[in-house]
DNA sequence: CTTTAAATTTACGGAATCTAAAAGGAAAGG
DNA sequence: CCTTTCCTTTTAGATTCCGTAAATTTAAAG
């Protein structure tokens, strides 16, 4: 689960960041409006928790910013105690939960599960990426109407694709991650080639374009 | 991944060293505040590794420097076992861990380690300088709201000079730090030029205007 | 000592060449 | 049937090469 901490204070974000961490999530972090609305832009998040109160801008817009291109991520709001109006502004605009500054982390972190166990029930085990669609629980993607029939290798890759769209994967990276510590990262990834290849060759197939772009001497990046 | 060691003792310098590069670092050493303030304003390293207790100055104030340029670089404190107060101000200089003397090798490699993949993850990957935004974890650059398509080179390149930006590299110092130890220092680097160029042409192309500076007999200067 | 001209060094741009990464096809292994 | 290996071919990128332009130094002349 990925989560984008945008706050300015880098001392409060490194903190909150490490703790998220240690309970087992992975996270980003930003200061300032502007590396917030590219980030946002570019990739995707679980949950973005969202300082109101940034320097150069105002939070609030990355929250219109995020509905306007339909973001799935859920968005808890960090405020300070006196702005009850930012709050209620925020909620209007979609965010699904605030929190109080000064906070305990352990209430921050439990914000954010209980954010993605609602995220979760409210019916998405489901990525959605232009006409490509994976449903997590029952394995099975689809490229509009047409079913793809991936094997294991082909859909733990295009899984992780789709968990870091937008971003270079390195064959490392792809070996760690699908063959986790079984792989010698001495070895040559050759094979890594091969399951690229079929899933390419399956998803042309059934409809798609080539969403998976070779970044020469760096690795893939799926786009969408 | 570079390495400089700042320790005035060079038998322990040169064993260090050595050991570090066993394990597949590249290490400079240097002996006295005077060069190691001259390495790191001029060069980027991954790892500083401090031994707070030089003759000719205080280490404290490499820590300084290095805050006041940007550094990017994961500062390691080595001090001496009595001196408790150099260590905390060091910690709050902003270095980012520390170990006592003595030590074994392997634990200061292993506290090397946990600092670059600290660094890696933890902290914000985005570079911005005016227009220009580099996002080191996806390994995506952007002027304005252009993607850049750079090539491995170009995009190492960059990168070196954002971390230095507004100094002047010389031919060498890009070498080394692009070719690391697979450059022969007698070589003409006649393709510095060509990747200068490209990287120029691309960055103009996307909209920005040229902030490489040519230094006529010394090298180039990023500005921004 | 200053100005001007030639020589030298350094940098630039375009294009050809070389090299290593990636794609494609096919087939062995499990 | 899925995964991995092993080929060959293709291609992007890295490097080299060459002619030219700009900056700097040296040399010569006033």
């Amino acid at each position: 689960m990925k989560i984008l901490i945008v706050e300015d204070n880098r001392e409060l974000s490194e903190t909150t960041a490490n703790y998220l961490r240690d309970e087992g999530f992975i996270c980003e972090r930003v200061f300032t409006y502007q590396e917030a609305s590219e980030k946002v832009h570019l990739y995707a998040y679980d949950v973005v928790v969202l300082d109101l109160g940034l320097p150069d801008g105002n939070g609030m817009n990355i929250i219109r910013e995020m509905k306007g291109q339909r973001s799935e991520a859920g968005i808890l709001i960090v405020s300070a105690k006196n702005s009850l109006d930012d709050k209620l502004e925020g909620l209007e605009l979609g965010a699904d939960d605030y929190i109080t500054k000064p906070f305990h982390l352990a209430e921050l972190n439990a914000r954010v599960r209980s954010l993605i166990r609602r995220k979760k029930f409210d019916g998405n085990n489901c990525i959605q990426v232009g006409d490509l669609w994976v449903d997590t629980l029952s394995s099975r993607v689809m490229i509009g109407k047409q079913e793809l029939n991936l094997t294991r290798k082909e859909y733990e890759l295009l899984l992780y694709f789709l968990y870091n769209r937008n971003r270079v994967l390195t064959k490392e990276n792809i070996a760690e991650h699908l063959w986790e510590d079984q792989i010698d990262l001495a070895d040559n990834f050759d094979f890594i080639y091969t399951h690229i290849k079929n899933l390419r060759k399956k998803m042309i197939q059934a409809g798609g374009e080539d969403q998976i772009k070779s970044v020469y001497g760096m690795g893939y990046k799926f786009v969408g």
